[in-house]
DNA sequence: GTACTGATATGCT
DNA sequence: GCATATCAGTACC
């Protein structure tokens, strides 16, 4: 079972909270990647000052923004890295969550050779703790790419959202609710406490 | 472990 | 020209 179409369609605030626990799937040449999500952000452009899409702001790059929810959003950062994010509300509303973590699952030997070119084994301890663990590393790690853009979640096989297992670890946990992170530009908007994590975590990009 | 620096696509002024 | 939803490498506690 996966999300629908409705699951993404509701709240940006509520959906960015309900994709913790959830697994995150990547199929590439039939081999899959899964990570569990630890920490996203949610960013709503009609109100908020840190989303490229503020005040219904329209260029060809936040155009999936505005698109159908549960679409992929990857955008290049810095020149050099991609972040990922999943479209949230209806259609024609500017906002998203943005996957800033993820802890590895399943495929960690790939998630490596994309990452380091080294199996697991031979990474620094340093190495492994960085899998997964930011926007832009989880990206690298599960090869997505601003090809993944318009990616239809609910429909995709390569790329798409699944229901965790209901076992101890996805039950009962403790979600933090705090500020954002690399958005001090935004004036009172980077205080909105709207990221989420997995309290304890040990794959999350900060504490 | 923390502190500093450089890489450089995209959109804004 | 200038700033940014970041990360890896290096230099140092």
């Amino acid at each position: 079972m996966r999300p629908s179409k409705e699951f993404f369609g509701r709240d940006t605030l509520v959906v960015a909270k309900e994709l913790l626990g959830k697994i995150l799937v990547r199929e590439i040449d039939g081999v899959k990647l899964k990570g569990r999500i630890v920490e996203t952000e949610a960013y709503i452009g009609p109100i908020d000052k840190a989303c490229h899409a503020y005040g219904f702001k329209k260029t060809p790059r936040v155009e999936p923004l505005y698109g159908e929810p549960g679409i992929a959003y990857v955008y290049f950062i810095y020149g050099m890295y991609y972040c990922f994010n999943i479209i949230s509300k209806e259609k024609g509303s500017p906002e998203g969550v943005l996957i800033r973590a993820v802890e590895p699952l399943e495929g960690i030997d790939i998630m490596s050779q994309l990452r380091a070119k080294k199996p697991y084994d031979e990474l620094t301890k340093a190495q492994k703790k960085n899998l997964t663990n930011g926007p832009g590393k989880l990206c690298m790690a599960f090869n997505i790419t601003k090809e993944n853009t318009w990616e239809d979640l609910t429909t995709s096989d390569e790329l798409y959202i699944e229901e965790p297992l209901n076992n101890q670890e996805n039950i009962g946990f403790e979600i933090v609710e705090t500020k954002r992170v690399g958005i001090d530009y935004a004036e009172e908007a980077k205080d909105f406490p709207w990221r989420f994590y997995i309290k304890d975590s040990k794959y999350v990009s900060r504490a």
